[in-house]
DNA sequence: TGAGGTTGCTTGTGTTTTGCAAGTAAACAT
DNA sequence: ATGTTTACTTGCAAAACACAAGCAACCTCA
């Protein structure tokens, strides 16, 4: 489930990684709207189908963005959540979302939440990201 | 040349615009490499095929994110440039740019540019605009 | 003035990707 | 044991894309 990259661009590899137009609408909704289970995306306002849902999330866990571990309560299940490579993608989100906010003019961003993103945007990414302190960061630096 | 809107959420947006692996591709270029002519997109590293350029370039400025003027100096040409909503894309593609010089260990982009864009990303962003500070600009509000 | 080159597309044709509906298998619930 | 939930997979039609070729407007130079 590897990419092949255009060109080694900065550009050109984001974009081969996450530039169609469902990827970055997963990490949405698992980093800002904290889904993690398959049948959670299925049932975003977009409308993905299943098989280019379950492309996505191979592609993705296959390129280190996502992880992807059996649930212990329910072993039916699988739960999905952001790698550090992943989480590291929160500025393009917050760059989108605060493009979209100035440029579309039927947005159902908040303006309020737009406001403080915009004055703090690290405050902002750090409260995200706390959400996420948990088993799949890596180990601290020894002192 | 519209995109119909899956949604009115901020990053569906963002991404029914320029969610493909060609838009920012382009923006790319005219923003950070200073390209203006149809034919200087097809040199591209990446190799667009002129088909899908055509139409990328009809819908970018269609969705006022590019401006397409006449060249006066040579009359079978257009000059491309971006509006104010494509120079705001810039933090987007800035922040990819960031991301893949993170993780894409082949990466050309020259790391000591990527530090200084990261130390100081506002004193990037003006000297890429101050490049287009020309006529597309609107009016300066009166004082 | 007209022949050839440059530039910016458009038009075919085949391949790849996507969307939609239906089906399957493992784990779980009763 | 049977039905249900969850996570996919499969088949097929539609759309998007890549590649090659063609074309029209404008320019150049004789």
């Amino acid at each position: 489930m590897e990419s092949k990259n255009r060109s080694h661009c900065p550009v050109t590899y984001a974009l081969d990684l996450i530039g169609d137009k469902w990827s970055l609408l997963m990490l949405r909704d698992i980093i800002l709207f904290d889904k993690k289970y398959y049948h959670e995306f299925t049932q975003s306002l977009e409308g993905i189908s299943t098989n280019i849902l379950a492309n996505r999330l191979a592609m993705l866990e296959g390129n280190g963005i996502l992880l992807k571990v059996r649930d212990e309560q329910d072993k039916k299940r699988f739960i999905y959540s952001p790698t550090e490579k992943g989480l590291d993608l929160l500025p393009v989100i917050i760059s989108m979302v605060l493009w979209s906010a100035k440029y579309d003019a039927d947005t159902v961003a908040p303006l309020d939440e737009i406001k403080k993103i915009e004055q703090d945007p690290a405050a902002f990414m750090n409260k995200v990201r706390s959400k996420f302190s948990g088993e799949k960061m890596p180990d601290p630096v020894a002192l």
